[in-house]
DNA sequence: ACCTGAACACCGTTCAAGT
DNA sequence: ACCTGAACACCGTTCAAGT
């Protein structure tokens, strides 16, 4: 399945001697994800991408067979150095620790959230965060089924949120918002105009981001007290 | 704001007659629309939507200034149609027919949801949902504040969910992971390899998403418990 | 007034050729 | 073996020209 890598050249220095200057995989991958990060996934191409290291077009395609490929790379590249945090605490404070280390990582590349929309991620690099999440809420007592579900519930508000709410965003977006609102007619939309301010505001931050997040393991934690009591209701 | 737009040729036949065919804004919208709903949102360009309606490239610059101004179109077109549910029960049943009928207007026309990840949609047409989330919110008892942030969190879940499962693809999605799940190691991956059949069961499906949106009633609903025994902690 | 072909600066990728 | 220029079939959009 994997590829022949193309090797690094034999001098650590990073001069270029000799005729041309090659590059890993892992490096080429950086790259892009440098350039990724400062200009948006919309402005990388291979032909822009060659330009930056200096090889023609075409030798991109020796290290990706694809762009797609190339997008699984940079996946690899932005979650790899990632670290999960400890498991301290109650199940929620556990839980919203390693949320909050996924969500800086979306918040730092943002492309991830870009791709994960285009197609799956299932590198186990980026598994590393599910894993942790399916094992703290079967520890916390959620049978398979259920975790999977509340696994499935959190991973979606995660990306939901980053990708509808980028970080680098808030000002303008609450100000655009704030536009469309004035421009509404109170008799049609009475709750709208009424809570303008409210609602332009919560077009984003990182305040809405965890009280999100809160009321997900509150309903999380319902569910658990009531299974206590009734045992069956929770595979009802 | 309103440019002048072009208005259909006097003929109510759907014969062209004299020499060439006029659509209106709307007819051209309701065409791309169509386009997107069949062949997805990267099917669609200028030169093929001017193809099938018949025209050249350059005559839909006409009716639209640019892309952006055709997607937002589009939105409407999408959106215009979808009727909201009356207001019967209590308000979480009342919360579950509006987001239900959001979802299936996301789930008929998925390019809404790219197109939302591209830029804020905020439209009148588009906010007559926001508009009913958040008249709900309020008369459960939620503040101004808080209902924006609840709001929020309903209409992240509804995208993320969305753009993560797509409805067509849920099948495509479940082998996917499981192929990916076989390739794990279960001494790293002790709690994905265990659960493996259930997480990419939940990758997509109804059920799914109605556990997620069950959830957060249910955490919004202690939220408003919580408050009725001690009133200042809703603002804390 | 309304429409549109040609052209520009881009895409991802195939192919054939360079060393 | 490794690299790459030219070319193809596309993009969105500008411009100048048709009727």
């Amino acid at each position: 399945m994997e590829k022949a890598q193309p090797r690094t050249v034999g001098s650590s220095t990073g001069r270029r001697r000799g005729r041309k200057p090659r590059f890993s995989r892992e490096q080429l991958a950086s790259a892009a994800l440098e350039l990724v990060d400062r200009d948006g996934l919309e402005a990388l191409s291979m032909q822009r991408l060659a330009e930056i290291v200096g090889m023609g077009t075409m030798t991109v395609y020796g290290y990706f067979r694809s762009k797609d490929e190339l997008l699984q790379a940079i996946v690899d590249a932005a979650v790899q150095p990632a670290e999960l945090p400890g498991a301290e605490g109650s199940w929620q404070e556990q839980m919203r620790a390693v949320v909050g280390a996924a969500h800086r990582t979306l918040t730092r590349h943002p492309a991830l959230v870009q791709i994960r929309f285009r197609e799956p991620i299932l590198r186990p690099d980026a598994l590393r965060f599910g894993e942790r999440i399916i094992g703290i809420l079967r520890e916390a007592g959620f049978e398979a089924a259920e975790a999977a579900s509340a696994f499935r519930l959190i991973f979606t508000y995660m990306f939901g949120f980053a990708g509808l709410s980028p970080a680098g965003n808030t000002a303008r977006a609450r100000n655009e918002a704030a536009t469309a609102a004035t421009a509404l007619r109170p008799d049609k939309f009475p709750n709208l105009t009424a809570t303008a301010s409210e609602w332009t505001h919560a077009m984003g931050g990182t305040d809405q981001f965890h009280y999100g997040l809160d009321r997900i393991l509150d309903g999380l934690q319902a569910r658990l007290e009531r299974a206590s009591t009734s045992p069956a209701s929770l595979n009802q």
